[in-house]
DNA sequence: CGGGAGATTGACTGATCTCAACCCGGGTGG
DNA sequence: CCACCCGGGTTGAGATCAGTCAATCTCCCG
């Protein structure tokens, strides 16, 4: 029973249920602007760019998004995905500076826009709203703080399985154990910060060590637990 | 004219000045138990560790402290430095995870404790205070995802140059143009993200391209710009 | 059928790490 | 007063991980 893809959602509910607007007053939830829907974009498409002024949350409402920046090289570094109920643009918002990452389509998305100065004004009326941002920010401080020690310290194999791992978690495996994002190898390369020849010589050793199958550009995890013991992950 | 070491400083004036709890209205201020002064650490001593609970902002008032992480081999990546009106465990604070970041004296310092309860309650109740929080976390945030991307793309003769700089740009020069924090080169290699050896064998060759002046601990910056260029920071 | 993007493979190169030896200055105890 | 020790700093040699370049392959599409 899959949920067709552009089935019409309840925003309201949706921002009520599932992300970081869950303890917004109703009057205050009725000041965001849903009526138009929010905006459809296909894989591939930029919602902004680095450099870019940027006003709002950004708030996903269906499909999968890049979050990157790009070296001074044009090499991409991906910083972190985002998917339903995840919120783009909030660091940029909240500092007032221009956006320091790139958003690109991934899975055909849904995007719905909230004004910055409504999120700012939500901050200062509502503590407990507030306090449900700061979260994020910190679990994000969190997560980029475990990303730098990564790249700093593990070698591309270790972050390459660590990498096949948390990609596990955030957007778990289908029926047959398949991923279920699909990423070029450039794309997997720009997350574990390497070069693109890097991760298929490492994929095929992985396959070859039965540690994953690959079909094309899904992959298969067969030895989770192998793998979080090459990527080193003491969780 | 130096203000000796441990000239007694008016704390409330410091917090009310120089730091994040600046926009507290003085009744919040009162709640804050300043009367016992802050607490006295020699170099080398911990505040708190890695995996540790705490609950509660550490504010600097005097030293300098280095912020890291250590990796599963032993090795430590230092995050960032914290310095008179910096905080430290803000993240834990808020997210109520474990501590996973160590924080270890650099420089003799004085730090102030205050209960996360506390801090907490003012953002519930202070939307200014709250803002000043987020701004606080976004700012850090950011810098972050540049870490990451630098770590991951540049050279570490880059990285070093680089980290030359935002040394100056953090801690200043003195009359004499020598860096005003002084660190061990397995302290600069953490920074860096590299082996010390490697730290060593580059900084003898920026000396020979007089870039900069080694004598012992001390570096003397002699040319700022080559090292922006050689850093390839964008700013 | 031709074109193009992405994937793959091989060969080569080189930046960087590791290991090991050695140096140097300061502090300590005999 | 001096020998020793120790932590940090330095240097050299060798090993290697991983990046680059280039050729080829495989699909998929028009």
């Amino acid at each position: 029973m899959i949920k067709p893809a552009n089935e019409p959602i309840d925003l309201r509910d949706f921002l009520q249920k599932k992300t970081v607007f869950k303890h917004l007053t109703e009057s205050e939830i009725d000041l965001i602007p849903i009526e138009d829907g929010p905006d459809s974009f296909k894989r591939g498409e930029f919602i902004y760019e680095e450099g870019h002024r940027i006003n709002g949350f950004y708030c996903v409402v269906r499909g999968i998004i890049k979050i990157f920046k790009t070296g001074f090289d044009g090499k991409d570094m991906i910083i972190r995905f985002a998917k339903p109920g995840d919120i783009m643009g909030f660091r940029s918002t909240i500092t007032g500076e221009l956006a320091c990452t790139s958003t690109k389509i991934i899975e055909d998305a849904a995007v719905c826009f909230i004004p910055g100065e409504l999120v700012k004004s939500f901050v200062k009326s509502n503590g407990e709203f507030a306090m449900d941002l700061l979260e994020l920010a910190c679990n994000e401080l969190g997560d980029a703080n475990d990303y730098i020690t990564d790249i700093a310290q593990k070698t591309v194999r270790e972050r390459l399985a660590e990498v096949l791992i948390h990609l596990k978690w955030s957007f778990n495996l289908d029926s047959e154990n398949f991923l279920q994002i699909s990423l070029t190898r450039e794309e997997l390369a720009n997350l574990v910060g390497t070069a693109t020849e890097s991760v298929i010589r490492l994929l095929s050793e992985f396959k070859q060590d039965k540690l994953i199958e690959l079909h094309g550009r899904k992959i298969k995890i067969l030895d989770e637990a192998k793998l979080i013991k090459i990527g080193n992950m003491h969780y």
